[in-house]
DNA sequence: CTCTCAGGGCCATAT
DNA sequence: ATATGGCCCTGAGAG
């Protein structure tokens, strides 16, 4: 078996999610008249394309995406008669126009790693009509036409900034999670260990062993990184959670782990970036500097002063990470010798924690705090593998090394070596990861830039259910302008910056629920962690 | 109301 | 015999 059982969705959950791209990302907002994208009403940004499983001529949206007509069909019906294939081969045989045909299996494990949908094969089989990705295609158009536009007019920026990324090839039959500093770990470490783990979207694969080091009384050291600011502190290394938890574990009544404190606040906590919580008349140094962005065109003043009090809320990279390894030693230390966590279950207790922190971030910015508890709710619930990419994404650009992923832990793996014994899925993830990673890296993505996006990501005013969607959208604007103001005071010399970063947010959109809909397959094999925050937020996605 | 366009069905062709 | 893929039909939703 090479494919799992299909199984239907409610839609609900799904086109909420897939939804839509704020408004003012695609109109930049700010920005002077000539250089909104004219789109002609009849443009097909689609029409030159090719299909992202074998190459072919896209014939129009199918299934999720932009694809072939052949393809389409195949897709079609491999669904509808719910098709088992096999590779004859490794599962990862060449996928193009002239031998797309060899190989069934993978062919339909690249289209549901391109991102086409099951869940858009209607089991009714009935004709006609508009599905309900509607909204998705419509902005993955407009996004597209402003791409189109931007390559028009930035070519003498982007023979610079489109450097491509080279990939180490290695023999290695193992992947070797590293520290990233130069002494060795230990043999006693707590982690040592070495497992077998299928990855791919259910199909079997080459077996990867895996040798998952991590040394427990290590000092992290400032890297060589132009963002040092972060690694100031020496780390508590048994740094213990309190039992502050934004979402319980215990099973949530309501279908839903987000558990608030009434009147908008999440309980007693402070943090230098935010104030008491607030209404949203109330001012504070923050809503001050935000209402005088929107107010004052002196980027030079203001938004440097409004970027810092966002980044007030960042967490610190070392005390994340150090949190992340005492939660991973506290469950170790409580499984028996032959009840050790498997890789893929370790890197999704490194995902958990990482959400957690996301969630607490949210919930800790002012901004986020202003809004209604069930706003709050629904753009968490919309935005949370978004906000993990985006984070993982500014974790490589700050601190991977050329060819290397780096984990929240601070170890690293070799991306050749994931690419090459990863399953396909998988494998594409990381490809797709790692090429933004170069964009971001050749854009000089900084640390403002990225507060900035994952503002931009949570405060999307076209979520559906949104009560306060005007607050919300405002947010988004002050926001844009903020990194606008930015972009172009910080990079005055590459005057398309800003543009550039927003451009990155589909693929970061896309790449985001090809990881959903990843770990929920995985989540379907039983291979993920019970009890997790991330398991808690793929249920509600698709229940 | 008309038009658009994505999903389904048909069927000649390929394997 | 079965799979493929090009073409056409259908009909919900947008305008």
């Amino acid at each position: 078996m090479d494919q799992p059982d299909y199984h239907p969705q409610q839609p609900q959950a799904l086109v909420h999610h897939l939804g839509n791209y704020p408004e003012d990302l695609l109109t930049l907002e700010g920005s002077s008249i000539s250089q909104e994208p004219k789109t002609e009403p009849h443009a097909r940004p689609e029409s030159n394309e090719s299909c992202p499983v074998c190459g072919d001529k896209v014939s129009g949206y199918h299934y999720g995406l932009l694809t072939c007509e052949s393809c389409k069909g195949f897709f079609k019906r491999s669904v509808q008669n719910n098709k088992h294939y096999t590779c004859a081969e490794r599962q990862n045989c060449p996928m193009n126009l002239s031998q797309r045909k060899r190989c069934p299996s993978c062919r339909f494990q690249k289209c549901l790693a391109v991102g086409m949908k099951r869940e858009a094969v209607r089991a009714d089989r009935m004709r006609g009509g508009r599905n309900k990705f509607g909204p998705l295609y419509r902005r993955d158009r407009q996004m597209k036409q402003q791409k189109v536009y931007y390559q028009a007019n930035t070519a003498p920026y982007r023979i610079k900034m489109e450097t491509t990324q080279t990939h180490r090839p290695t023999a290695l039959n193992d992947i070797h999670l590293k520290g990233s500093h130069t002494s060795v770990p230990s043999s006693s470490d707590t982690f040592h260990q070495s497992h077998m783990y299928s990855s791919g979207m259910g199909q079997s694969c080459a077996p990867m062993s895996l040798d998952c080091t991590v040394n427990t009384d290590r000092v992290i050291t400032p890297p060589p990184q132009p963002y040092s600011g972060l690694y100031h502190h020496t780390v508590p290394v048994y740094f213990q959670e309190k039992g502050e938890m934004p979402f319980s574990y215990s099973p949530a009544p309501a279908n839903y782990p987000f558990h608030p404190t009434p009147n908008n606040s999440f309980g007693p906590r402070s943090t230098p970036a935010s104030s008491p919580c607030s209404t949203p008349s109330s001012t504070t140094p923050l809503t001050q500097a935000l209402d005088q962005t929107l107010v004052t065109p002196s980027p030079a003043t203001i938004t440097p002063y409004f970027l810092s009090q966002l980044l007030e809320g960042e967490q610190d990279e070392s005390q994340l990470c150090a949190k992340v390894l005492a939660s991973l030693q506290r469950e170790q230390a409580n499984r028996g010798k032959h009840d050790r966590l498997n890789t893929f279950s370790i890197m999704c207790k490194m995902a958990d924690q990482t959400l957690f922190g996301l969630v607490e971030w949210a919930r800790n910015s002012a901004l986020f705090k202003e809004l209604k508890v069930e706003d709050q709710m629904v753009l968490l619930q919309s935005c949370w593998s978004e906000l993990l990419v985006l984070d993982h994404l500014c974790r490589q650009v700050t601190y991977g090394k050329e060819g290397c992923i780096y984990l929240v832990t601070g170890q690293q793996i070799e991306v050749s070596t994931v690419i090459s014994q990863a399953g396909t899925t998988l494998r594409s993830l990381v490809s797709r990861t790692q090429d933004l990673v170069s964009k971001l890296k050749a854009l000089h993505f900084d640390r403002h830039e990225f507060v900035c996006l994952k503002y931009l990501v949570l405060f999307n005013p076209d979520v559906k259910s949104v009560q306060s969607r005007r607050q919300v959208e405002q947010t988004q604007e002050r926001v844009n302008r903020a990194l606008m103001e930015h972009t172009q005071h910080s990079h005055p010399g590459h005057s398309d910056k800003f543009g550039q970063l927003l451009l990155r947010l589909p693929e970061v959109r896309s790449i985001s629920l090809q990881v959903e809909e990843y770990l929920y397959q995985r989540h379907l094999l039983g291979d993920l962690p019970c009890n997790s925050l991330l398991t808690e937020m793929l249920h509600t996605k698709h229940s």
